[in-house]
DNA sequence: TGAGAATTTTGGGTTGTATCCAAAAATTAC
DNA sequence: GTAATTTTTGGATACAACCCAAAATTCTCA
């Protein structure tokens, strides 16, 4: 569903919402910003343009949750991940390299793409780094 | 046959390195301010910055030639275009589709991996918008 | 060849993302 | 319920990429 193209989340929040999605129960900010290695302050400020985007639900002071379509963009980041990975392997790139090298460059593939490359595939079920999930965009066309 | 890793350039300096090496003799500022529709202000601070990495000799108000390593590295951006347009049209992305996907998110690909694609293809010179070149460090390996 | 036209550069300013620090506020723990 | 901890606020910085207006340079041609 929707009109999301794909990237329209900056590299650095992608990891935000893919770490949260990771952690359950409402995340702190001191976790996040201990994971990334930056000062809290910084993850305050972006939690709040994250809940301002609708992908998460930030109480103040207890922390964030991933939002319905939160969790739907979460799915979607990361099976882009992993799609982008599994694709590399295919021209001989490690497990590793191939993981390394999509997260540089997965936040500018659209959705598109990946729906595209994934039907190419036959829809897999096995990453490099993870299972895929598929939506039913993906699986349409 | 560097240590360059292949994304020191951002995105938009990777368009302008394109550009100019698509051009023949010196680029006057404005035929790329026009190519971009951006501010010539803007094209002289860039070009500048271009030079000062090595990568363009600039002539104040007589324009700007690719240096030696400016040629390298033109070569290399237009190649690495051209293998992820390529790669890309092998999961079932259509060439107008594969071309433009790869604009989207070539600039943070590294020549290593590149390289290994490129290898992993057998050094294809056909790719979809154009030929492809090899550079020697691709064919090692 | 020299003055006006066109181009280019300089200097200063804006926007957006991501960051940091110090101080204030809220929560938690004992 | 006060002290310690966590979080937020407010104010700054850095950087890329951009714009505008004014100054500088180069070009054109009568």
């Amino acid at each position: 569903m929707g009109t999301d193209t794909g990237f329209e989340l900056s590299p650095r929040k992608v990891d935000y919402i893919k770490f949260i999605n990771g952690k359950s129960g409402p995340v702190k900010t001191n976790t996040i910003a201990d994971g990334f290695g930056v000062d809290p302050s910084t993850i305050t400020k972006t939690m709040a343009e994250l809940a301002g985007d609708g992908l998460l639900v930030y109480a103040p002071y207890h922390g964030v949750s991933l939002s319905e379509k939160g969790k739907i963009t979460a799915q979607f980041l990361i099976k882009r991940h992993r799609i982008l990975a599994l694709a590399l392997t295919h021209f001989g790139l490690s497990h590793e390299q191939a993981c390394r090298e999509a997260s540089r460059f997965e936040s500018y593939v659209s959705k598109d793409a990946i729906d595209q490359m994934c039907r190419a595939m036959g829809h897999p079920n096995k990453g490099v780094c993870g299972d895929i999930t598929h939506d039913d965009s993906c699986l349409e066309g």
